[in-house]
DNA sequence: AGGTTATCTGCAATCGTTCTCAGTAACGAT
DNA sequence: ATCGTTACTGAGAACGATTGCAGATAACCT
C-alpha cells in the first residue's frame, strides 16, 4: 500500500524485513531463507517488482527474442509471429519489429536490437543484406524464417519448399490442359520470389511449354502490385488462360482486378494462389491455393532459437523445410474452348 | 575485426584509444571530444555496440513500449499493431504480447513487463481485470486500445464508437424492412461485446421492434463461434431475415455456416458485419460492413503513450474515440416476401 | 608573459541486481 | 566442552554504462 510511484528496489524490501539484499535476492531465486513469510509480506506491501534492467545487466541475458517481419498485416507473417509466440515458453518474450518493407527501418531496428534481445528471428527484406559479412558481424544469434540472405547457410533457417510449391501449382494447371500459363511473381531479390519463379519455369519446361517473358511479371508481393500485374496480363495480345499468383496479397489484388474488368473465374481464366487464406472458401469461386503451415514455420524457428540459446550458442546451424500442398477448390478449370479459339485467332 | 564473440564494452574502446570511458560515453552522446576520429575507428574495429541493458539501468527507461493484444492473427489487431508501430518513432521499439485469448498468459506477461518496457498499450481480454486496483498498482503507464477495464476511465484510451456502429448496422437493416433481426455478439465481458449489444438493442427499441432473446446470441469473437451461432439461428422456429455479426472473425464463420447449409445471401438472409476485411469485396455477395480505421486506433494509442512518456508521465488521462461508418455492398437486401408470409403464419 | 575564460578530461559514484566468499548459528556426535 | 557438519546470512564486488565535480589543458585577450 506504499506509493506506487517511486521505484521500490530490493534494498527497500531488505530494509523493511531487516535482512540483507542478498537474502531477498536468494529468496527470489528460490533458495530457502529464514524469514520467507515476512519477505513475502514486505514484497506485497511495498509492491516490489524486480528490475528487469538490472537483471539483464548482471546476467547478460534479456529473456527477449526479436522477430523481424516485413509486414505484420500480411496474414502469413501474422501466423508466423503467432507460431513463434506460442513456442516462446514461460521465461521469454517476443519483441516485434515490423519493417514495413522499408530497408531503412530494417537496418535501423537491427542496430538497435543489440543488448535488448538474446536473439533475432528474421524474415529479411531481400537476400543481399548489406554486405555478406553483416550478419556474421552482427553478434546476435539469428534464425531466418521464410527468407534468407546471401550468406544464409551460416545460420539456422526455417524455409518453405517454394520451388516445389510453384511446381505443384504450375503442373496442376498444365494437367488441366492449360498452356498459356502466366505467373505473377514476387521480387526476385527475395528467397520466395526467386524460388517460386524457378519452380514455375522448371514445371513449364518439364511440361514442354516454353516459358514466355510476357507471361512472367515480377511484382512486389503487395495487393496493389497484384492488381497492376493482372491488368497487364489481361492487356497482352494472347492473354493467359491461367495464372499462378505467388502470394496471398497479390492474389487478392489480382482477383480485384478480374472482378473490376468483369473477367470470370475460372470461366475465362484460372487462378491459383500461394498461401491459403482464412476466407479462401468464401470467395466465389473458392480459391485454389498452394498451402503451408505458417504457424509451424514460426514455432520451428522459435524452437531452433531456444535450442541454440539453451546450448550456450554453440549449436551448428540447422536448416528446416516446411512442406507445401495443393488445396483444390474452385478457381481452376479446363481452359475454355472458346478462349482457345479466340486466342488462336489472335495468334495468327 | 576483433572477435565478435566476447562482448566488447566501452572500457575496451577507451583502452584502445587511450582515454577514459567517460570520454567515449560523451562522444557517444554527441558531445565534442578531442579524438573523435580515433574513437570512431576503435568503435568500428572492435565492433563495439553499447549495452542497452546498462543504459536502461542507469537511465531508468528502456525505449520499449509493449503492446498487448488477444490475437495477432485477427486482421483487426494486426492493423492496430501496425498503426502503433508506425507511430512509435525513431528511438523506441515495440514489444508484442499475444495473449492468445488466455487470461493466464495475459497475467503472466503483464507481470513480466515491469522494468522491460516504459509503457503498455493494451487491449484487455475482459473488463473485470483481476480486481479494480490492479492497473492502478501496476506502476507502468497504460493506454487502453479498443477495450478497457472496469476502472478504465483512470487511464488514457482509444476506443471505437461501438454503440453507434451497432446502431448504424441495425438501423440499416430496419430501414430495409427487416423486423426479425438477430445479432451474433461477442462476450459481454468485453467492451466491444457489451457496447455493440447495447447499440443493437437500442436501435431495435427505437425502431419499435422488441428485442427477442432468441435473436441475440452471445458468442466469442472467433470464427468457430460465429459458425456455431449462425447454425443455432438457422435452427430456431422463426429464423431471422437479417443478422448483424459483431466482428470480422465471427462473420467469416457465419458465412461458412450459411454456405454449408446452402442458405443464400442476401436472398434468404441478410448479413452485415463489424470491421471491414481486405477481401470483403471478393466474397459473393460482397460483404456489407461497419468499418473503422484500426490502424488509426493503433497510432493514436501510441501517440497518447509517447505524449505521456515525454511529459514525464504527468499528463491526465485522455479518451479518444474513432468513428465508424457503413460500407454498403451486397450482402443485405429487402426481406423476401415469401419469408414474411411464412413467418407471419408461424407467429399466429 | 600572465591572467582569464572556455573546453575538454578523468575520477568516482551510481543505477538494481546477482554472486562469491567468508562468516555465524544451531545441532548432534564425540 | 569441543569439534564437525549443515544451513543460512551479510558484506561487497561485479555487470556496463552515465554524469557531477573538480582539475587539466588550450585558447584568447591585454
Amino acid at each position: 500500500m506504499e506509493d506506487a510511484l517511486s521505484t521500490v528496489t530490493i534494498t527497500d524490501v531488505a530494509k523493511r524485513v531487516g535482512v540483507s539484499v542478498a537474502t531477498i535476492s536468494r529468496y527470489l531465486s528460490g533458495f530457502t531463507v529464514r524469514n520467507e513469510e515476512k519477505i513475502r509480506e514486505a514484497i506485497v506491501e511495498l509492491n516490489y517488482r524486480p528490475s528487469a534492467a538490472a537483471r539483464n545487466l548482471k546476467s547478460g541475458r534479456t529473456g527477449i527474442i526479436a522477430i523481424v517481419v516485413p509486414d505484420i498485416t500480411n496474414p502469413f507473417f501474422a501466423s508466423i509471429v503467432e507460431g513463434a509466440e506460442s513456442a516462446v515458453g514461460e521465461d521469454r518474450m517476443i519483441l516485434l519489429v515490423n519493417t514495413g518493407d522499408s530497408r531503412e527501418r530494417e537496418e535501423k531496428a537491427l542496430s538497435q536490437l543489440f543488448g535488448r534481445v538474446d536473439g533475432v528471428i528474421m524474415a529479411p527484406l531481400t537476400e543481399d543484406e548489406q554486405g555478406p559479412s553483416f550478419f556474421s558481424q552482427f553478434g546476435l544469434p539469428i534464425v531466418f524464417v521464410d527468407r534468407v540472405t546471401k550468406d544464409g547457410e551460416k545460420f539456422s533457417s526455417v524455409l518453405t519448399d517454394n520451388a516445389k510449391g510453384a511446381q505443384l501449382a504450375t503442373e496442376y494447371l498444365i494437367s488441366q490442359g492449360h498452356e498459356k500459363i502466366a505467373m505473377i511473381g514476387g521480387p526476385c531479390s527475395t528467397t520466395p520470389g526467386k524460388k517460386r519463379a524457378d519452380g514455375y519455369r522448371s514445371a513449364l519446361t518439364r511440361g514442354e511449354i516454353a516459358p514466355l517473358d510476357q507471361y512472367f511479371i515480377e511484382s512486389d508481393f503487395s495487393e496493389a502490385g497484384g492488381y497492376a500485374a493482372m491488368c497487364q496480363l489481361l492487356n497482352i495480345d494472347a492473354p493467359p488462360t491461367a495464372v499462378f499468383v505467388a502470394n496471398n496479397l497479390m492474389t487478392i489484388g489480382a482477383l480485384h482486378a478480374l472482378r473490376d474488368q468483369g473477367v470470370s473465374v475460372p470461366g475465362e481464366i484460372s487462378i491459383i494462389g500461394f498461401d491459403d487464406l482464412e476466407f479462401a472458401e468464401l470467395i466465389s469461386p473458392p480459391l485454389t491455393v498452394i498451402a503451408r503451415d505458417a504457424r509451424l514455420q514460426g514455432s520451428q524457428a522459435m524452437d531452433l532459437m531456444i535450442k541454440h540459446l539453451n546450448n550456450g550458442g554453440a549449436t551448428p546451424p540447422e536448416h528446416s523445410m516446411v512442406d507445401v500442398h495443393l488445396v483444390e477448390r474452385g478457381s481452376c478449370a479446363l481452359p475454355r474452348q472458346s478462349q482457345k479459339i479466340r486466342s488462336n485467332r489472335r495468334d495468327h
